[in-house]
DNA sequence: TGGCAGTTTGGTTATATTGCCAAATAAGCA
DNA sequence: TGCTTATTTGGCAATATAACCAAACTGCCA
């Protein structure tokens, strides 16, 4: 496999990654309603603001995110709403494995 | 946020988990174009046999593929094809984060 | 300027993931 | 039955992740 594929690759992973963690989702779920600050968040995730700033900085990194600062607070987007999308087939793949 | 929202969220990114890493996503595009044994993806993936194993099971136990052994063999395949849909808005973020 | 609210960064600890090797299992075949 | 091939499992070491607390930053306002 050429070094290109495997960019590629590593690319995609951490864009995936960066969506895999329960909190980061429920973030991206309430980013697909609008843009949102950083205490608002915290505030839905319930966690240290730090954690949640962390999770941010790890979408963010990824592209799955941007931020805006505006006076002292940061708000966050979703950057492609098309994420959305992925829940979907998500779902489809949880009820396949309870049919099972 | 209730226990249910959360069981819900964690199943959701148990499965995207399951996908974010540079060689499963090499083994999901494979199987995409039909079912493969363990001896084929390992000599796709070019890592040790175990370690191949390793990360079939993941995507099993997300429920992302299934496997079928027949003979000494075992093949697996894609359960859920619809998540080859992600890699359109994965490529899509991708492109994103360049042109910023 | 001093202090406060919102956010990020650094540090630490606990836990999870990954990859390899070696050993165990399972099925086919001589 | 004993051997061989295909696969999984167990164990270990290296690395990565996640959460919290404390400290640093930044922009607003008195």
């Amino acid at each position: 496999m050429d070094t290109k594929k495997q960019a590629r690759l590593k690319a995609r992973a951490q864009i995936i990654k960066a969506m895999a963690h329960p909190s980061r989702l429920l973030i991206i779920e309430e980013l697909a309603e609008g843009e949102r600050c950083v205490c608002e968040l915290t505030d839905l995730v319930g966690a240290d603001m730090s954690t949640v700033s962390k999770h941010l900085t790890v979408m963010k990194n990824a592209g799955i995110v941007e931020d805006d600062k505006r006076g002292q607070q940061v708000f966050y987007k979703l950057r492609c709403p098309c994420i959305m999308d992925f829940f979907g087939c998500i779902e489809r793949v949880l009820k396949a494995r309870t049919e099972y």
